[in-house]
DNA sequence: TAGATTGTTAATCGATTAACAATC
DNA sequence: TAGATTGTTAATCGATTAACAATC
């Protein structure tokens, strides 16, 4: 759809205006300028013009941009106008979790499959879903259309796994397991390394103690 | 600690080196050089020896850096040479998870107390911690030493928790409710901000759909 | 000593910000 | 029309990479 090339730091930028735009729809806000919205996000106004035109001109000089128009059509870059099928293979807590977080079939993603080894979770309905065991699934893939595949699963079992999963054509892995995981080129994959996150904050919150770091 | 102004991107790397250095350690490998970690890391070795030089010198000319070394710097310049006190508001699948989770014990973060509005969670025990009542927050947090709360709530109740948590003088918020808190700047806060990720993922998957994007 | 590899300076590259003409 | 605000080019700033002298 877009040229080509865009920059890594503006794709991450994308969801956080996705998410303020959504916000000022539920407040009927019809239009901002890229001035009122850089003060309430806290970047320049000139980086998101910039941002913005990597994709398109969304707006109109004098007026400043439609909320509604801009939200979808940012909506649409991020690839929210197509519904997507997950499977969570891990049903522990954080497998869980994410079956139960609501706002993600708002968004168009579908948890369609959950999957374990441990027998206890297996047949254990989360959110009308059923946890299947996890040697049903190279089957479940082959029968189904899954686009992408959370990995939920201890460090230990990531990487075989993952192996598996490219092998047998899934496109997307969500890997919350604690390492970068090492697969073909053609399937992406997005971390959440929650330990490195915790490591950041104390990071911070002990290089603070320091008053001299004061500015 | 360190001199200052030490870059944000530098300060996101520094976990990851953390964990391939532990995970060398496990391996028993004694020494890296930064030519051998950088392709393994699949960075560049100019740029960690930058990195690692914000903080000092941890290296030896013709020999590279002792990993067990430098994996202890790291992990004191992340501040996992000390221990933090954690409570857990929200304990639903996503705070149970968390508290589950045994590395970050390991790592120094203890999880004392786990909160929730729900009287069914309430009183029951994960790990050996209790889940209470959240209205007894704010004197649980008057009476222990808390260092960090992890937030595991819904998006309508953060805010409102922020701003009292910060009244009530934690210092560090590790927040997992999709929105940006306002705090006041003593406050450190890191989100994790997963439906963020997760369109992330589909920005890049549906991208690559684009056979001209390839190059 | 010779070889290897760091620490660090300099060069390049990319991302952010500023400025302003275009235009609604 | 006059005022406002975009889209876009140019200037600045910061981060990454390259290069190499220092040194183990």
């Amino acid at each position: 759809m877009q040229k080509k090339d865009i920059s890594k730091a503006v794709i991450n930028r994308l969801p956080r205006y996705y998410r303020y735009l959504g916000d000022l729809l539920e407040k009927d806000v019809v239009r901002i300028s890229s001035k009122e919205l850089s003060e309430k996000m806290k970047v320049t106004a000139s980086q998101i013009r910039q941002d913005l035109n990597n994709f398109g001109g969304f707006g109109q000089q004098g007026y400043g941009y439609n909320v509604e128009y801009l939200h979808s059509e940012i909506g649409k870059i991020l690839g929210l106008d197509k519904n997507y099928n997950i499977i969570i293979i891990g049903a522990g807590n954080l497998g869980q979790a994410l079956a139960n977080y609501v706002d993600f079939e708002r968004r168009g993603f579908f948890v369609k499959g959950l999957f374990d080894v441990n027998p206890r979770l297996i047949g254990v309905s989360i959110r009308g879903v059923e946890v299947m065991d996890i040697d049903t699934l190279e089957e479940f893939i082959s029968t189904n259309s899954v686009d992408i595949a959370a990995l939920t699963v201890p460090k230990t079992k990531a990487a075989q796994l993952a192996a598996d999963l490219a092998k047998w054509g899934i496109k997307g892995i969500w890997n919350f397991a604690p390492t970068d995981l090492q697969i073909p080129k053609e399937v992406t994959v997005e971390n959440v390394h929650l330990a490195e996150s915790l490591m950041k904050l104390s990071y911070r919150l002990s290089s603070k103690d320091n008053p001299e770091d004061e500015e």
